[in-house]
DNA sequence: TTAATATATCAATTAGAATTGATATATAAA
DNA sequence: TTTATATATCAATTCTAATTGATATATTAA
């Protein structure tokens, strides 16, 4: 039998931690948009015609992005740039390894 | 403007076995699941006696862990116990990290 | 063979998230 | 101020995935 206590409430935070980052990352258009913006700024209007999807569509998404901090962004006049926030994804990469890594092998 | 031939056929591949993953982990009974299998073996009851959810919910989430390899399981008369597929977690876990590491920092 | 236990499957429902269409807001240019 | 461009928001719809309820299958015990 399982101890009933095994679900402490450090972990089920945790669990839904990695439930939302995972939510996020688990659409292929995010995915996408998190791969055209390696190691560059783009605009709203770069994006949505590169990919064709419609431009509220792209806008909406990378709202979800930015909510999980994993994109950032600035105005430059009319148009707002985004971009990888290097350092969220630093600190999802060592939660997302440290959650995996326990799952290697067994000790 | 971006080039147009970006998203490579390979990316695009990498782009929907990643999405794959996510959604798989994307949902928290499942993380449950992978939590309570971590280094031992549960069947189905143990695991549906614990968190309480019904049996045949768990098992779909079992059998949804298991199309992505990261479950496996063995029958033992009437029980069938599941287990963390450590081989897989590997795998996955270094398509992540590779994926991930690259927006650890501007190079 | 019959009954009991463990697990899986399937159709129906529900919930949640993606998408669309229309519209609003913000900035810049005329 | 008016017009044009860039982006965001919102309600409605559509899609997908989770959940439920009922039932099927497999194994064991009587």
């Amino acid at each position: 039998m399982i101890n009933k206590k095994c679900p402490s409430k450090q972990l089920s935070k945790r669990i839904t931690e990695l439930g939302d980052l995972f939510r996020v990352l688990g659409e292929e258009k995010r995915l996408k948009i998190i791969c055209l913006l390696r190691n560059r700024e783009l605009c709203v209007s770069d994006i949505w015609q590169n990919v064709g999807w419609p431009q509220n569509l792209v806008s909406t998404h990378l709202r979800i992005l930015s909510r999980s901090k994993l994109i950032s962004n600035r105005r430059e006049g009319q148009k707002i740039y985004y971009s990888i926030n290097y350092l969220a994804f630093k600190k999802y990469n060592s939660i997302l390894a440290d959650f995996l890594k326990k799952y290697e092998q067994k000790d």
